[in-house]
DNA sequence: GCGACAG
DNA sequence: ATCTTGTCGC
């Protein structure tokens, strides 16, 4: 794919706040997914423990038997620090960089992080939707903002997840007695939608599969270029 | 002022 | 995110 380069950012945390005021704006939140969705996109990054350097991966998946059609990665030097709330911007240019270098145009991507569950509605799944123009779908391990019940602990159950009123996500249980997963649309999704696309990725695991393996591959690659 | 806080 | 062995539980 060919896709803007993020390497020169050279933004304060002010700055990247006022930027994503911005860009929020430009977000779609339609649904936009094709039906029905075939392949899928999965993309995770892997940190070097001591070191500046990370790594990001992407596989491509088909629906709905999960089968491998692509994968691609690149590694580079951080920039910018881990800020809550700001993390597409410590993220966001090595992921493109393993976009790059992808043939496949997937129909959708599964983002590791938010999506609009974000205090300025625009988590990484937003920032990566609105630079490769690709649906994409935030699936978090961990809540950033937002207040939910608990929901049950059988795979498939969600809760909505509201911030200043509003059902931005779903916790959902991705698999029986696991902590619950938070989705959120990025771009080109609804909730609705969002939900149904992992729900449909959703395997034998807590992640779903397509960043399930891009977090296999990123950590593969971590630890083979130590040696 | 005090906690909370994706990866 | 990463550092870490065994261990408890479905």
């Amino acid at each position: 794919m060919d896709l803007p380069c993020l390497h020169g950012w050279r933004l304060t945390g002010r700055e990247a706040v006022a930027l994503q005021r911005e860009l929020a704006e430009k977000v779609v939140l339609a649904d936009g997914l094709p039906r029905p969705v075939r392949t899928v996109a999965g993309v995770d990054v892997s940190y070097e423990r001591n070191g500046d350097s990370f790594f990001a991966a992407v596989v491509v998946l088909e629906l709905p038997d999960f089968k491998l059609i692509e994968e691609a990665s690149a590694t580079g030097r951080m920039s910018f620090p881990y800020v809550p709330g700001l993390l597409s911007f410590r993220e966001l240019p090595v992921v493109l960089d393993a976009f790059s270098a992808l043939r496949t145009v997937p129909d959708a991507v599964l983002v590791d992080g938010q999506g609009i569950a974000h205090p300025r509605r625009f988590g990484i799944a937003c920032h990566l939707g609105l630079w490769t123009g690709l649906p994409t779908v935030g699936c978090a391990k961990s809540r950033l903002c937002g207040s939910h019940l608990p929901p049950a602990p059988h795979k498939g159950d969600w809760v909505p997840l509201l911030l200043d009123g509003e059902a931005v996500g779903a916790v959902l249980t991705s698999r029986r007695g696991v902590r619950p997963l938070y989705i959120s649309p990025g771009h080109r999704t609804d909730l609705p939608s969002a939900l149904r696309l992992v729900q449909s990725c959703l395997g034998s695991y807590r992640l779903p599969e397509p960043t399930r393996l891009a977090h296999l591959l990123s950590n593969r690659l971590r630890l083979q270029a130590r040696n």
